[in-house]
DNA sequence: TCTGGGGTCCTAGGACCC
DNA sequence: TCTGGGGTCCTAGGACCC
């Protein structure tokens, strides 16, 4: 009973697949889906388009150059949102224990379900054919004895895979694949490694944990681990989840703005969308940072904490207008963020004073509408005079609204 | 059309207290 | 008055993931 069977299934392209089948024009076409701003990158590319080299993270100038007729297309997030939970409700009916990763990927634990299905490859083809089924889409499927392993393994065939690891292939199947395979090893840490003289998986499971743990602290450890394929982490269903720790909106501007008053609107319009997102999840927050990026890209971040927990937008406002009279802005700002955390779940209405409570409920008015119509639809009369709407932009690490596991306690 | 946005976790140094 | 040590909280930055 203590051997698993977990499977790791990742759609491939996934906006750029779903954009292609919901318009055909667009189908065996170079095309990429970006940002809905000017000032953008690469999100996904089709295949046909990465025939090209165009990738992931890419400028648009870049991608232009690999591939001059590429077709760039907004991101649509209500879209992805809406097919993503269709499909994770697929993955429900083969296990309870799903988790979902991301938009487009999702661990599922079916160690309890080959008695009703037979096999793991059995319950991977009948997935597959069901997404393809309804909406036309292909993943790649990992199937190994955990999550690391079965993560690796879905990489290993695009598009349309699907990669068995067996137990006792683990060995022969890491000895001489690279250390930057395995999800958790970055460039930073797989350069560190090829320092020591570590290249391969094989050498990183061989390698005397107190020289990694002296040079990388806590993840020494772990990272001998990985290089053996060892990984004990379960697959945490979305009930489980734990709760988020922080909320917080960043947007990089159309123009690099040097103006404060033009910079603190934009702090009034991003605390908004952290204040109704907080307030959606019934949290509340002692720290607010803001984040600035100046032109040329360096980055750097200030906090402050309040003696007390706040979710409503104009006292988180009120904390990142403060931090940005503290600072001294050497150059034009490109981004801004602003961020809360060390959150705590709301403390019931009935401790408010009147004033206090009076001022939520016009807030949660406020919200309902917003909610329903979209943001910005109410907004204070400063946020008028901001330009264009919030970012909308949607990263593959979004998740499905309802997805995140809140104020459950 | 020069380089997005949402997170989590870890670290190192300093303040402060006992 | 020439110097310890542990614990906790805070700050800022960085690595990593999608």
């Amino acid at each position: 009973m203590n051997s698993r069977l977990i499977m790791h299934i990742d759609m491939n392209a996934f906006f750029a697949s779903v954009e292609q089948q919901s318009n055909p024009a667009l189908r065996n076409r170079p095309v990429a889906v970006v940002g809905s701003q000017q000032r953008t990158i690469i999100l996904t590319a089709s295949y046909e388009a990465r025939k090209y080299g165009v990738k992931t993270g890419m400028r648009l100038g870049e991608a232009r150059q690999h591939c001059p007729q590429l077709k760039l297309i907004a991101a649509n997030n209500r879209l992805y949102t809406h097919v993503s939970a269709q499909i994770i409700r697929i993955f429900h009916d083969y296990t309870p224990l799903v988790e979902v990763f991301s938009i487009d990927e999702g661990f599922l634990d079916v160690s309890g379900s080959l008695q009703l299905y037979g096999s793991a490859r059995r319950i991977a083809y009948l997935i597959k054919s069901r997404i393809q089924a309804r909406f036309g889409l292909t993943c790649s499927v990992g199937i190994a004895p955990n999550k690391l392993l079965a993560k690796l393994a879905s990489e290993m065939q695009k598009p349309d895979g699907l990669t068995i690891i067996e137990a006792d292939r683990v060995a022969e199947v890491l000895e001489d694949l690279p250390i930057g395979a395995i999800c958790g090893i970055g460039r930073k840490t797989a350069h560190k490694l090829n320092r020591l003289g570590i290249h391969r998986c094989g050498q990183l499971g061989r390698f005397p944990v107190q020289v990694l743990k002296s040079r990388f602290g806590v993840i020494g450890e772990r990272l001998v681990m990985m290089g053996r394929g060892i990984d004990s982490s379960p697959v945490v269903p979305q009930e489980q989840e734990p709760e988020v720790k922080t909320v917080g909106h960043s947007m990089t501007l159309k123009r690099d703005i040097q103006d404060r008053a033009e910079i603190a609107r934009f702090l009034l319009q991003l605390s908004e969308m952290v204040g109704r997102r907080a307030r959606r999840y019934g949290v509340s927050g002692r720290t607010v940072t803001l984040t600035v990026r100046y032109a040329d890209f360096s980055t750097f971040s200030r906090q402050q904490i309040q003696g007390e927990d706040i979710c409503l937008s104009e006292q988180i406002y009120r904390v990142a207008l403060k931090i940005l009279d503290s600072l001294l802005l050497t150059q034009p700002v490109r981004l801004l963020g602003v961020r809360l955390s060390s959150l705590q779940h709301r403390q019931r209405q009935l401790l408010l004073l009147p004033e206090e409570r009076r001022r939520q409920q016009l807030t949660a008015a406020l919200d309902q509408v917003n909610d329903r119509y979209g943001e910005f639809t109410l907004m204070s009369a400063d946020l008028l005079q901001v330009k264009g709407k919030g970012s909308h932009v949607i990263s593959p690490a979004w998740r499905p609204e309802g997805i995140r596991n809140v104020g459950v306690r």
